[in-house]
RNA sequence: GGGCCAGUAGCUCAGUUGGUUAGAGCGCACGCCUGAUAAGCGUGAGGUCGGAGGUUCAAAUCCUCCUUGGCCCA
């Protein structure tokens, strides 16, 4: 058969050569051609339902590698479950308010502190701020959309929408009722000339080291004792607001003397009598010792009597506090309730009184100390007056200079105070029990986030304080009568915020500051209802996205209830205190359930060295670039390969290429050697009824689905896509298509059917298998194979078609094989050079009329003319005992060495016996199982072995073999030849061999096998080809020769025959 | 300061209920193959398993302390 090759049209397109990047954007345009995405959900519409909730990210900032990261493991889950028959509900979201927010909008505009902000105006900083939200928005969606990652962008859900803003003050109102939100007390670090609170991050700008005055003092005991309790504080100006003494109660305390201070007696903790002397002076005596426990409940007077005491609330007294330590200080520790947050704890806990005679602005008020009153609090005057006044009192033991690091304003570098504010208060403590049995039935990957790092902040759970003196965030819903502060009023929908105030809020900016601020009423009794002045924790908002994503219960209420809870999230660990708790903390507190069954935690990622990424360091990733070198499947592959997603990653790009684009490359050249070599596959015979090889291939490719899907079910991303890989790899590229070659090239005619079907299965079931994680080639390649979407074709299903004796004996041979290499290798014995016997060795369980079926196989694959396989008790191997100290050292305990030793020198015969299957005993008594038999290998013949698997060659070369080594050099060399000619595949040629000796008697004998091999129509040998189109002198060994080629013409082409209908 | 996670080959990572010779991929060196060829394959070198103690017949694995890095909290 000649076919005209200009004639033909190829029935497999080719793997485009523009690179991933550009591959993967026409991709993107086709899908958007086709609305592929929407295709996809419409197609799901009667499906069972699978939930996906997105965290919403804060579009203010822009997106980077880690979220590629995250955003890979939520769509592969989600595609996963998309073409397993699933409806996948994946709708985006935007978190929209908070402090960032709020820190970028000032930086615009020149701002640094909240005063600004107010003289600014609230109206415009709001509008400022609902601008700046979205800065980012088109970037994460454009980044998130190159990436591949399917979400619903159209139905998004905005945090600062009216209508969400309405859902969450419903939430809110509904803990209200469940008495779950209650107004309190919170301290936090606090700026007084800013006059505002500090967050976390704020916080952490402004530590520095300092050396401030500390002080030790006495509180006398007013138990009829006349001891004195000392205290030590670096924080004077907090001892007006004493209302109480912590002590460990574990803790051992002392009472002293010291010959300095004759008639007084000291209380101190035992651990720090001997600093105590420094404080004291002269000599320290313990008079008596005793456990804290005995000191708490006793009274004592306080050192400074200038603030009056409430009506309310426990004054005076000792209490214990487990964070008491006796490390520094004099172990005992001085509470202000209103200035620390262990006060404020050991407050609430003994119901204690809250002193608070600091104004916000950082200034004494309300003592009866004129000469302290006006002052700021952290001014050293300040402190000075307080120690002057403790010293006239009797009160003061010493003063000694302190360098600590301390917290001050980023913005002004003022000292900050820890200062009580009011707050709001979800409750949560209430239901902590019900939280961690909800926990409980949460499936974490991994499962050590739920139990240890997640479980334990339940565990440890205090009321999660709402409040945040802030302008941009959801405000508090709450009016209070400024007549009466407990006549409080929690609105939960916009409807009745209109009924009561007639205020109907306008657009998004409507529900927020100032605006809200204004809407007052009348109460009935006296007074008028207005709004506290807070906004809202943002983890609020986000944790409200089940309900509030809906607009829920004023909109969708089959639909929330139909998407409650979620099947799966997915997100970063540092979400453990923010996301993953609201969320679970809302649904606990308001319905009494978790919001979600599945979590996949991502942990972070770091740079090449370890380091976090981060924008000042200048190490951070930028994800665009990354994406147009690589392409998006070999970045989103790589993040799931190199690591279990939950371990830390260290990034480094370098291994994108190595790793994940060399998976991709190796299937890209199976495609392609497909595409270039298989006609149809029609016709194909039954896979019962195909080679063994291809029924191998298949029983792996079942494995491997199994293995996949499997993963994949139990959120296992990383070890399903390494199943994948390994097949690919080990299995379909290095060792199916490697043996199968010559049947897809087949001379002058169709490429074997069987093979063709099996290759085109397993490549088709692979870019299934592969769609999840890798959207893009996965398309691209189930299109080129069967004209349609991967991403519409159902995720594979295993089939049984694994047949174990032959995985085994397949697995032998491989072994086998590459011994038989590594035996060549040894002896210096070329592939090239056949030889005449290769005995080999494996294990009984291996032996059977299958591996004996494959020997053929084997005999080609490592070139030689057969292979024999001996008996474990032939000569080539000497059986050789060796301890399993697994169960023999459950057995024999300490004698085990003993027993090993023994075991070594077991002759063949009783080592025969064990392999049958019996027991042995001599000086000790052995089951089959003590003992694992090794085989030493005994030959003079090259020889490779593995465990129980030996190889050995036979090195003689007879001059026949030599003949037919020589025969293949030629061939070697005039395919090499063949293509510096710049020949095609199939350009048939004639062919000169010039040369003496034994390689002229080699190129006589095998002629027509070398004219064969090399599509020579002519071959002479002595004579030379006229006017050849290469002409070359080579050498083999020690024989020299002349090689000359010239074209003939094209045989048949490479693709097969026409084709009309190429996809 | 507290809690959690991690430290195994040059790099990224595996390593079962403790079991005696600690594996893989990449990189490196050497070689093979040449009808998937700007591909493919093999062989080899390379590790005191972060450090120190302890438990045990036996520790990368269990315990304690220390150290480095990371996360969260204070």
């Amino acid at each position: 058969m000649s076919v005209d090759p200009t004639s033909t049209t190829p029935r497999w397109p080719s793997w485009p050569g523009g690179g991933a990047d550009a591959m993967e954007r026409e991709l993107l345009d086709r899908w958007q051609a086709e609305g592929l995405f929407a295709a996809v959900q419409e197609r799901g519409r009667d499906r069972p339902g699978y939930v996906f909730y997105e965290g919403p990210p804060t579009a203010n900032g822009r997106p980077g590698i880690h979220h590629v990261f995250a955003r890979t493991i939520k769509d592969l889950i989600c595609r996963f479950h998309a073409m397993d028959g699933k409806r996948v509900t994946r709708i985006a979201g935007w978190d929209t308010h908070g402090l960032p927010v709020e820190l970028e909008v000032e930086k615009q505009l020149g701002f640094t502190g909240k005063q600004d902000i107010e003289r600014h105006g609230v109206a415009a900083f709001a509008e400022a701020c609902l601008d700046s939200v979205f800065t980012y928005r088109d970037e994460w969606v454009a980044l998130s959309e190159r990436i591949g990652f399917w979400l619903d962008y159209d139905k998004a859900y905005y945090t600062c929408s009216q209508a969400y803003v309405e859902s969450v003050w419903h939430l809110l109102q509904r803990m209200y009722r469940r008495d779950m939100l209650y107004r309190g007390h919170r301290v936090l670090p606090y700026c007084p000339r800013c006059g505002t609170v500090l967050s976390s991050h704020e916080l952490a700008l402004g530590y520095a080291d300092v050396r401030d005055k500390s002080i030790y003092v006495t509180f006398p005991m007013d138990d009829g004792s006349e001891r004195e309790l000392v205290v030590w504080t670096t924080t004077p100006w907090t001892l007006p607001s004493n209302v109480a003494v912590a002590v460990h109660p574990d803790l051992t305390y002392a009472e002293v003397t010291s010959d300095a201070l004759p008639g007084r007696r000291f209380v101190v903790a035992t651990a720090r009598v001997e600093a105590a002397a420094d404080w004291l002076g002269g000599t320290v005596t313990v008079v008596a010792t005793f456990p804290g426990r005995a000191l708490v409940g006793l009274r004592y007077r306080r050192p400074l009597d200038v603030v009056p005491l409430p009506d309310d609330g426990v004054a005076e007294v000792i209490v214990p506090g487990a964070f008491v330590t006796a490390d520094d200080g004099s172990g005992l520790v001085h509470m202000a309730p209103a200035f620390g947050a262990d006060d404020h704890a050991a407050g609430q806990e003994h119901g204690l009184a809250l002193l608070r005679p600091v104004a916000g602005n950082g200034t004494f008020t309300g003592t009866s100390w004129p000469e302290i009153e006006g002052r700021l609090v952290t001014d050293t005057e300040t402190n000075e007056l307080i120690i002057r006044r403790l010293k006239a009192l009797g009160r003061h033991l010493r003063t000694e200079a302190y360098d600590h690091s301390y917290p001050h304003c980023w913005r002004c570098r003022s000292k900050l105070i820890y200062y009580a504010r009011d707050s709001w208060f979800v409750r949560t403590s209430a239901v902590k029990a019900r939280m961690q049995e909800l926990n409980g039935t949460i499936d974490w990957h991994p499962p050590e986030v739920g139990t240890g790092r997640f479980g334990e902040w339940l565990g440890n759970n205090v009321d999660w304080a709402l409040s945040r003196d802030r302008y941009w965030g959801t405000p508090m819903p709450v009016w209070v009568n400024d007549q009466d502060p407990d006549d409080v009023v929690v609105i939960g929908s916009i409807a009745e915020l209109t009924e009561r105030s007639g205020y109907r809020p306008e657009g998004d900016l409507g529900v927020h500051k100032p605006w809200v601020d204004e809407v007052t009423w009348p109460a009935e009794g006296g007074g008028t209802y207005r709004r506290t002045p807070e906004v809202i924790d943002t983890w609020f908002d986000s944790g409200s996205m089940p309900w509030a994503q809906w607009h829920w219960p004023f909109e969708n209420v089959e639909r929330q209830a139909a998407h409650f809870p979620a099947d799966y999230i997915c997100e970063g660990i540092d979400q453990t205190r923010g996301w993953f708790y609201s969320m679970l903390a809302i649904g606990t507190a308001a319905f009494d359930a978790a919001p979600y069954r599945h979590v996949i935690v991502n942990e972070l990622v770091l740079d090449a060295s370890g380091l976090k990424m981060s924008k000042s360091r200048g190490n951070a990733v930028e994800p665009w670039s990354l994406i147009e070198e690589h392409g998006a499947d070999a970045a989103r592959l790589y993040l799931l390969l190199s690591s279990q997603v939950w371990q830390p990653k260290r990034f480094d790009a370098a291994q994108i290429a190595d790793t994940a684009g060399g998976f991709l490359a190796t299937l890209r050249h199976s495609y392609q050697f497909f595409a270039l070599y298989a006609g149809s596959a029609e016709g194909a015979p039954a896979v019962a009824d195909r080679p063994l090889v291809d029924r191998w291939v298949l029983g792996r490719l079942d494995a491997t689905i199994g293995a996949v899907r499997h993963a994949l079910e139990h959120y296992d991303v990383t070890t399903a896509m390494r199943a994948l890989v390994e097949f690919v790899d080990g299995d379909l590229s290095n060792w199916y298509v490697r043996l199968s070659r010559p049947r897809f090239w087949a001379a002058d005619g169709e490429a074997d059917t069987a093979a063709v079907a099996t290759l085109q299965e397993a490549l088709t079931t692979v870019a299934r298998l592969l769609a999840p994680a890798a959207p893009f080639a996965s398309d691209w390649l189930h299109r080129a194979l069967t004209g349609e979407s991967v991403h519409l074709a159902p995720f594979p299903t295993a089939g049984e078609r694994l047949e174990p004796a032959l995985d085994t004996a397949m697995a032998a041979v491989r072994t086998l094989a590459r011994l038989g290499r590594s035996a060549r290798e040894e002896a210096g014995l070329r592939v090239r050079q056949p030889l005449a016997t290769m005995r080999v060795a494996v294990p009984a369980s291996v032996r059977g009329p299958v591996f004996e079926s494959l020997l053929e196989l084997l005999a080609s694959e490592t070139n030689v003319r057969r292979i024999e396989v001996v008996d474990s008790d032939a000569d080539l191997v000497r059986l050789k005992g060796k301890a399993n100290f697994r169960t023999l050292g459950k057995r024999y305990g300490a004698e085990v060495k003993a027993v090993a030793a023994w075991v070594a020198t077991l002759s063949p015969e009783a080592l025969r016996q064990l392999e049958r299957g019996e027991a042995f005993a001599g000086s000790y008594r052995v089951e089959p199982e003590d003992v694992t038999i090794v085989r030493e290998v005994v030959t003079e013949w090259p020889v490779a072995s593995d465990g129980p698997f030996v190889a050995a060659l036979d090195p003689v070369l007879t001059p026949e073999l030599a003949s037919a080594g020589l025969a293949r050099e030629l061939v070697n060399r005039i395919q090499r030849l063949r293509k510096d000619a710049g020949y095609e595949v199939t350009t048939r040629i004639a062919v000169s061999v010039e040369c003496e000796g034994l390689l002229r008697e080699a190129a006589l004998e095998h002629r027509d096998w070398i004219a064969g091999e090399t599509l020579a129509l002519q071959f002479m040998v002595g004579d030379v080809v006229p006017e050849p189109d290469r002409r070359e002198t080579i050498q083999i060994d020690d024989h020299a020769a002349a090689l000359a080629v010239r074209r003939l013409g094209n045989g048949r082409t490479p693709s097969g025959p026409a084709q009309a209908d190429g996809p």
